[in-house]
DNA sequence: GATTAATCGAGACGGTACGTCCAGTCTTGGA
DNA sequence: TCCAAGACTGGACGTACCGTCTCGATTAATC
């Protein structure tokens, strides 16, 4: 009971070279520069094929997002049993991304887009599978007790992932060790423990 | 012992309508709709006034900022000598903020510009006093001990701020109380203490 | 065997429509104050449209004069098998032209656009279809000895209707009766002849 | 009864700047490139020095011809008693200038300003000392009985300077010796006399 | 010799048009 | 029916000059 009609069917070919082209010209140019013609141009498609299938530049994103084309290179978060030590492990590495300026400058875009449009801030989340990673660990510490039944988990990850974002944002440089000096902060249950200097 | 030369100079009732007209353009229709032409017809400008003294958009941001003609209506933090009690009674308010259309799209229109513009993420503290009053607050807090010497003051900033700001990106709705959450999470050093109620 | 390639085609509704307007802003406001911008909003089509296809105001002009769109409303030299005759009655109205203002305005403003451009400079005969056809009336004048073998058409033509231009750029009344004089002159040949009182 | 008022005044020296550099991009440039912050730049003198004394480009056209910065290197007619031969031997090498670019591209800048402005209109007949030359020469041939008493002096340098400037328009290449030949035309008295093959 | 007003250079001003780039829509012909 | 190609209207870009204006410095007639 196919309710396809008659004619052509939509090109998976031109789908994916659409958000392939818009990942790369993305990186490569930025928010503003990034132009309709330009992504067409690269993915070799009329523009017309993209405005059939996606409303504007934001909705590109975000699919292009989706489709994982434009992650991070972020490492995820692990579960060692010791939450202090897998934050710290996971945070000292993310915020190192901000030294690298093709990173740093890939959020930078991934902001812009996601404070132009609703869609692509609703999944800026999904930005980088960590986030996702890091929320499920905290649910984790929560139900283990690492973590107190009041902590909002949603604010906690608001807070780690915005201390990164403002980092690239405010183009500051990062001085190691002070991952563990923030995990340590947001972590009150793990005061008792040892701090590792600095 | 002036080097001034000779020639008309700056005219600057031309400089404050250009950035009170910045302002307003970019608070009601954002960054990407933010064009030289509307502000210069809305300062009753010509073009080349702009381009003479701006070499973008995003100067002419980062000065509006600068004036102060773009500040969020952001609660200050005050300091009662208890740092718990004064994060927990500024950053509920400000949280709270996330529920005004209007501030939570003017946040988003600087994170775009702040996104776009070296200068105008160099002057992101700079959007509201409320940053540059927590930092002293928490400068303060650290003199007196509430605060651990190891602690990153610098961190601290972007995580709450941060969190403020990933809220407005993600068009997240806020739930009152989560800010007292937050903070003891963030103030780990303050466990101990009775914790004054809400 | 056509070389086609695909796509929309070029739109001969906004080509007549560039033609036209071009043709009235001219007559209307003169070279200098002719805008690609009035034309283009005058002919209902964007800016980009005019340049893709023409490089310049004056191929514009050249392009309007070639459709005929900016003819001067001369008369014709008739051919009456008496050459002093045909040419008296065709140059005494001819020069009268430079009484009405619109036709010396037309008039000097195809000479800035042939002063300023090279091909509506070559194309500066075709103005008027009235220098064609004076100039196969010579060549029949020729051809049937009523003009010597020496004489050069092309010469004699600049010189006519270099009269007439010159009287239009000096701002010159002119005097009736004098095209006899003229026509006498520059046809030695006729001289024996008795001249017909005009 | 000097009406002078108190103050400095007109500087001399900047009149002539002015004028020179008027003259000097008009050659270099032409009508149309020609700018009053160009001339202004040249002549190291500020703008509204200039439209302090000039209501116009042309009207600067106009002085630089009368000053005689524009001059064209045009020979004159003599007067060695014989028309057709002083005719013959100014018109031969006038109509060769066309042949030299620079001679031709100032010809039809002066040609576009007159057009633009009917004071240098008024004027063109002193864009070269030749015309009056012409003029006179024609005159004494007149009393002298060489030129018939009804022929308008005026419309014949008309039409000789017009062939001249037709030429310079059309870009039109000149055959040597078509001069006589012109000549011949225009002088019916000259008819009986021998005449130079082409 | 001091006063005073017109002129000078410089250059900022509000504007207009430039020629370009891209947005988003529409049209055409091939697959 | 969808696709590529590309022409279309339209709007903003950043630049070049326009003609006016406002400065401080200079200059020369008048006091």
């Amino acid at each position: 009971m196919t309710e396809r009609r008659r004619g052509a069917v939509r090109s998976e070919k031109a789908r994916v070279a659409i958000l392939r082209a818009t990942a790369a010209q993305l990186a490569e140019r930025g928010w503003d520069q990034l132009t309709i013609e330009g992504i067409a141009a690269d993915a070799g498609v009329g523009k017309p094929t993209i405005y059939r299938w996606w409303p504007s530049k934001s909705a590109l994103i975000a699919d292009a997002l989706l489709e994982g084309a434009l992650a991070l290179p972020a490492p995820l978060p692990a579960d060692t049993g010791d939450l202090r030590t897998d934050l710290v492990d996971w945070l000292e590495p993310t915020l190192r991304l901000t030294e690298d300026p093709e990173s740093t400058a890939l959020t930078r875009y991934l902001v812009a887009a996601a404070a132009e449009d609703a869609v692509v801030g609703h999944r800026l989340d999904e930005a980088s599978p960590a986030t996702r990673v890091l929320a499920e660990r905290l649910s984790i510490a929560k139900a283990r007790g690492e973590l107190a039944p009041s902590a909002s988990i949603e604010l906690i990850v608001d807070a780690l992932i915005g201390a990164f974002i403002m980092r690239a944002l405010r183009r500051a440089s990062y001085e190691p060790g002070q991952a563990a000096a923030l995990v340590d902060a947001v972590l009150s249950e793990q005061q008792g423990s040892a701090r590792a200097p600095d």
